[in-house]
This record gives C-alpha cells, sequence and structure tokens, in this order.
DNA sequence: TGTACATCAGTGAACGCGCGTTCACTGATGTAC
DNA sequence: TGTACATCAGTGAACGCGCGTTCACTGATGTAC
C-alpha cells in the first residue's frame, strides 16, 4: 500500500537522477508561469526530494534556471525547425527561400503563443554576458534560433530577394519585429487576442518585414 | 534637532498628500527595478508611514502598480512628444510626415534606453482588458502613445507613403517592430549594447519599416 | 568472494527575510450648532 | 465665537506565507584489498 499521499515517493534513497527531475520540474513550472515561477523549494517538492537536496545538482537557484532557459531556448530552436520540416519541395529557389524565411517567423510565433511560458524562461537573461551564451541553446538540427534566422537571410540574399548590403546585422532588425510581435501578443496588449485576429497580423507583419528588405526597385 | 533617523518624519498627524506621494515613491521603485519591485511595504516605507496606510488610498497592491503603470505610460507619451516637438518646420509635406513617422519610433525606443523600468512598469497589464484602459495614459497633449503611432500613419497614407487599404491594423506591425527592439535592448540578449551600435540599429529597423509600408511601386 | 571503508546523494531542522493583508485602535481635522 | 462631535487618515501589532540557503547528519553505493 504505497502512494499514501499526493507526494512522489521513492523506494530507493538515492533518488536515481535528481538532476534530470530537477530540471524537468523547473521546465513545467516555466511553463506554467514564466520563469519567475521556478522556486527552487517547488521544484525538489515536485521532485519528491527535500529542498536543500538541490544543491547538489545546482549551485543556486540561477543556476538551475538559466539551465531551465536553456532548455526553453532549445525547444523554441525545435519549434522553427518543426515549420520549416514542413515545407513542401520547391522547385523556384527563390519561392523556396521566402518560403523557409517565413517559416522561420512562423515557428518562432507559433511556440510565443503556444508555450509563453517557456518563450518568457528562453529570454530570461541573468546579468552578464547575452548573446554568448548563443551556443547550447539548439534544437535538434544543432542550431539556435538565432542562426536559423541568419540561414534564411542567406538565403534570401543568395536570392536576390534581399541586396547583401543590408545583411549585416539584419538579424537584430528581424528578430526585433518577430519577437515584438510575439511579446505583445503574450504579455502585453494584445494579450488573449483570439487566433482569429493574430493569425493575420503575423502574416502581414512578415509581409513587412519582406517587403523592407528587399531591394529597392 | 529632528532628523534623527534616515526615514522621513512628520510632524504633522496627517500626511498631507499620502495617495500622491505613494505613487511617487512606486514610481521610483519601478524606474529601478521594473513593477516587480514595487513592494507595497517599501513603498510605504518610503513615504514615512505605517504599511497599511496604504489601504486608505489603494484598495491593494495591484491597484497602486497600476497607477503607476499608467503614470509611466504617459511619460513614454511624452518622450515621443519631446521627439516629434524637437522636429524643425518642413516644407515638403511628406518629408514632413516621414519625420513624424519616424520621431514616434525614436521616441519609444528613446525612453525605453533611458527609463528601462519604467518603460516595463507601462506595459504591466495586469489580467483583464488591455487595449481598454489606453485612456488616461495620455502625455501632456492628451494623446497615447498608440495614438501618436496612428496619427504618424493617417499622416504617411495622407501623403502617399503608405497605401490605404494597408491602414487598418497597421500600428501593431509597427508598434511589434518598435516594440521588439525595445525589449531585446533592456531586457534580452542585446541588453546594455552600447550607444554606437543600438543607433544604427533603431535607424535601420525604422528604415525597414518605413520601406515596408511604402506602396509597391 | 568477502569485508572495510570512503564517497557523496539526500535528510531534517532551522535561519532570517520581506512580503501582502487584517485587526482594533487613536487622535487631528473640519463641520454643525 | 465657542464647543460637541462625527469623520476618517494614519498607528501598532500581528497573521501566515513561501522563499533561498546553511548546518550537521545518515546511510546506500561502489571500490580497494
Amino acid at each position: 500500500m504505497p502512494e499514501r499521499s499526493g507526494k512522489p515517493t521513492r523506494d530507493t534513497y538515492r533518488h536515481g537522477n535528481l538532476h534530470h527531475a530537477l530540471l524537468e520540474a523547473g521546465t513545467e513550472l516555466a511553463r506554467a508561469g514564466g520563469p519567475d515561477a521556478i522556486a527552487l523549494r517547488e521544484v525538489t517538492r515536485r521532485a519528491g526530494v527535500a529542498p536543500n537536496a538541490a544543491y547538489r545538482h545546482f549551485p543556486n537557484r540561477d543556476a538551475l534556471v538559466q539551465a531551465v532557459s536553456l532548455q526553453a531556448m532549445a525547444e523554441l530552436a525545435r519549434a522553427m525547425e518543426e515549420d520549416l520540416a514542413a515545407l513542401g519541395p520547391a522547385d523556384d529557389p527563390a519561392r523556396a527561400a521566402r518560403a523557409r524565411f517565413r517559416a522561420v517567423g512562423t515557428g518562432y510565433l507559433r511556440f510565443a503563443r503556444a508555450e509563453p511560458g517557456l518563450f518568457r524562461a528562453a529570454f530570461y537573461v541573468p546579468d552578464d554576458m547575452a548573446l554568448a551564451q548563443a551556443a547550447a541553446s539548439a534544437g535538434q538540427g544543432g542550431l539556435t534560433p538565432f542562426q536559423l534566422l541568419g540561414i534564411a537571410l542567406d538565403d534570401l540574399v543568395a536570392c536576390g530577394l534581399m541586396p547583401s548590403e543590408r545583411r549585416p546585422g539584419a538579424e537584430f532588425l528581424v528578430w526585433s519585429c518577430v519577437h515584438g510581435l510575439a511579446v505583445l501578443l503574450i504579455d502585453g496588449p494584445l494579450r488573449g487576442l483570439p487566433d482569429e485576429f493574430a493569425a493575420p497580423a503575423v502574416h502581414d507583419l512578415i509581409d513587412l518585414i519582406e517587403k523592407g528588405l528587399r531591394p529597392d526597385a
């Protein structure tokens, strides 16, 4: 007759894979409430372990949050890769490049809306270096969201859909536009906007960006 | 020999204008640490008053935070109006419309970078209606940031710099782009980017938007 | 193959913190007579 | 003009909460002989 309390129980003294369990519980908390919702005590509670047991695996709360953040960033990359993978084969390379560029944007925004908590966690940046940490936040293809966008932009340039002199730093411009809509939709004044209004906004936004990147005439 | 403690003191029993003092202290806390940093107890401490005194003026913490948020939004509007006011008189109406449009964007981003805490507070949206509250967050001109942007867009349309069929909902697209850069610069991976890199990004971003809005050729 | 022992993952209890909120109160202020 | 009184802004003390982190510990595991 085990299971007499609602808490997870163990029959072994050692947990087995506590590190992984903590990460997993932290991710669930972030999924529900963003990075601020990751409380060490609650995480250990969910792993069925004393609060201080976490300190065997992470130096402090912030380290756990950062680990969850990296995992969330990788999930974001995976979502973008999914949208890319869903594209049919295309004959025209320019059409294909455009489609891939759009998929990068729609994947990003789809993930933000589907997993707002994880999305916010992905952008939890502690205090120090920011861009440097980009590695290790890759999807299964091994590429980070930032790299996926970079490749899509390179493709646009290669197909003449974007002048090469505008390429340097273009990631940041495009990223800004897409990220802004994501933030307004999940946290900001557009929070809770139903799909039938959000979807065209996403479409129109990517149109605008694409048009803004194109050669001048 | 007053002033024996560091705390603000009063010689009157009544505070005088506690409501205002609480708002002010809340704004200072938000300025330094965003909306989450607004703690009722700290606010009352700064006003030199018992913690529960706040309840004479706000039903709970959230109400105070919302009041600070509205004030911050008004400051944002004021910053945008400043950039607009700094424009010299222009002969060509199209040139003037473009300049005003750009000023709306640069004002927004200037405020975000100058007052990141207040900027974040301005976008504190509790749980319920979001866009509805827009009123009462106006600058001294009586216009909200959203309205300032709308007027700028109307001007672009009037000058033929934007097709009128793209006008509906265009606020949200433009807002997204600018807001995204703001967020990346103050909270996100571009946090702490020095001015000499941020300034051209702002410029290029507004270029991209403007170009994306223009008629097709 | 059996035993002694070091390792170190997890325990149990406690710390101090700051928070939001509620209670019954007090006493200065402004008004009505 | 002077006095009684209602109002209500601010007091003082306390509540329960959940948090991150530290301490000295225990006991299962895996290794060395």
